[in-house]
DNA sequence: ATGAAAGCGCTAACAG
DNA sequence: CTGTTAGCGCTTTCAT
């Protein structure tokens, strides 16, 4: 069914139907009905290839997660679809599975979709990889860092240095010395910035950083699960652990039950995030609170003003959200877990 | 950047580039060589609407799912954007949020996308709606019930029924009696299933059905919460609760908590789904373990030959998976607890 | 207010 | 092996 039958059957030129579809004002009411009335009945749909063909516009965003099976990477998406949905516009959500190339791949398929722009969150492209998609003329806003940290893209991000800088500074203000870090493979920046942090906090208080504490781990809760098991094994075993993501958390927290270490009497625990899980499991996870949602709201809303405004200026911009610890139990220190709640 | 523009700088023919495009083999080698390099040089890409407004076929296939933000729904997606991208197509996930409206305001834009065909997850729509889309010559498959309950659309799921039967025989088989359950809103249909299969089981030992026993709740770790509230303000309170999902246990598990009330020793829980956090909350859920993963493979496999062969028979289709009950401690009986370990 | 016709970028049949 | 050309379905001038 295409634009040419509903003519001849309403028995006008293809001009008029198409008129009644993108500016029914300029076309006569009786005229207009008609044609309406056989669009209707006749279930006809544009082409949207040829529309696209003309206006080349596809009212879709491309989204480019690491982790589709990653809560708090989903709840980033859900902030950005929101915004889209409410603008009308369609989201592809593409799961790049902490793979570039797998990234590279959507990326490219996005490009030929020919969506409008794109969001990339915590991406691990290279900077001319993200250049590339400016080149193509292409609208990109980054949530948390590339792996490249590119300056002249926007970018919704929070301070991973500081936060990690502050959730260990709150382990050692209770009491901890011996603090490990467990930190994913990715996101690779943001986890260094992590890493950052945390050395600093030691370094502040004069505690040498042990090489041993600071262990690499896949990004999930087996990753984390491995990593607590290394730290369990040495002889002298960390009083407590700092995660770059509370999935990691989880995976180590069952660690030391499978041990029968006590959480937190025997090692204390901080994640980061704050998923939806982190105050279910037990003990409820102290951790840097993450505001995955609005990130992806105003990362959405900065694409939707740059692909509206084609403002330059816009690339610049940098917007820093706000994370704060959200204490609970598992940090708690055995002696002094009393003064804390 | 156009075709016309590459084949003036090449020096040949508009044919012949889309030739190098779409069949490289009935080009001579330097030609072929030339043009490659000036598609590369010129950061060609071949416009997708005008590439779909020929071949009228998109390589992208869409995907309903009710809830973005919950993890049972993402391992199905992950499934099926698995066997996707290793058929190089594109998913488009589109979050129905449980929805109606919103899950038809989606379908109507993967149509109008010309998507090549839907998997539509624990739908709501109705058997029209999926009609539809059957009728705009769209291949459709189904993970899990539709609200209707359609006939002649293919589709992949598991014996709810028997499932939910098999869990609560669990419960009244190690000797609980006042067993209550916990039904998500949604999915309506297999949830529905759920509790025929609850009420069997009581009806079998002849445990007369209690009707404040039947709890309807949001799907989400806070309906449950709520849920469990209700029932713990129960004169008689029930010594077993299972929940049509997961996270409804999640939920109501913390309410208990919350109320210092012990499980399983007070009260036991089976769950159902086995998402990932299922055996890291404390205590380990009891619960069915659904297929997810493989729902969604096998969902998208059946797509594909349908896609493939356009054969008739395929609409007929029912693909019943197993699950099965996965024994941890939540549900464990008090004075019987030894006996199930 | 409506129609005729050009053109969006690409593919494929046909001719050479 | 390559070029010419007729569409694909729609939008939009330009006439009327």
């Amino acid at each position: 069914m295409n634009i040419k039958e509903i003519a001849k059957k309403a028995g006008v030129s293809v001009a008029t139907v198409s008129r009644v579809l993108n500016h029914p004002e300029s076309v006569a009411p009786e005229t207009k009905e008609r044609i309406l009335n056989v669009i209707e009945e006749s279930e006809y749909t544009p082409n949207w290839f040829a529309r696209g063909l003309n206006f080349n516009k596809t009212d879709t965003i491309g989204l480019l997660i690491p982790n589709i099976l990653n809560p708090s990477y989903m709840e980033i998406a859900k902030g950005v679809e929101d915004v889209a949905h409410q603008k009308n516009y369609t989201t592809l959500l593409c799961n790049a599975e902490n793979a570039v190339e797998k990234e590279r791949k959507y990326v490219d398929s996005l490009q030929k979709r020919r969506v409008d722009g794109i969001v990339l969150v915590s991406s691990m492209l290279e900077n001319e990889d993200v250049e590339g998609i400016k080149k193509q003329g292409i609208p990109v806003v980054l949530i948390g860092e590339n792996k490249g940290d590119i300056k002249d893209v926007p970018i919704v991000r929070i301070d991973c240095e500081g936060a990690a800088y502050k959730a260990v500074r709150h382990l050692i203000d209770i009491g901890y010395k011996d603090i490990a870090i467990i930190y994913g493979t990715t996101p690779e920046r943001e986890n260094k910035r992590k890493i950052e942090g945390y050395i600093q906090a030691l370094a502040e208080e004069g505690i040498s950083e042990r090489e041993e504490y600071i262990q690499e781990a896949a990004n999930t809760i087996e990753g984390g699960y491995i990593a607590a098991k290394r730290l369990i094994d040495l002889k002298r075993r960390p009083r407590a652990i700092f995660t770059s993501s509370d999935l990691l958390a989880f995976g180590a927290i069952d660690a030391m039950k499978d041990h029968e270490i006590k959480v937190p009497e025997e090692v204390a625990f901080v994640g980061f995030d704050n998923i939806r899980m982190s105050n279910l499991i037990d003990p409820k996870l102290t951790t840097v609170e993450k505001p995955m949602h609005k990130m992806g709201v105003v990362g959405a809303r900065l694409l939707f003003d740059i692909m509206d405004t084609k403002d330059e200026e816009n690339n610049s911009r940098e917007i820093l959200l706000q994370s704060k610890l959200k204490i609970r139990k598992s940090c708690g220190h055995r002696e002094r877990i009393g003064e804390i709640f």
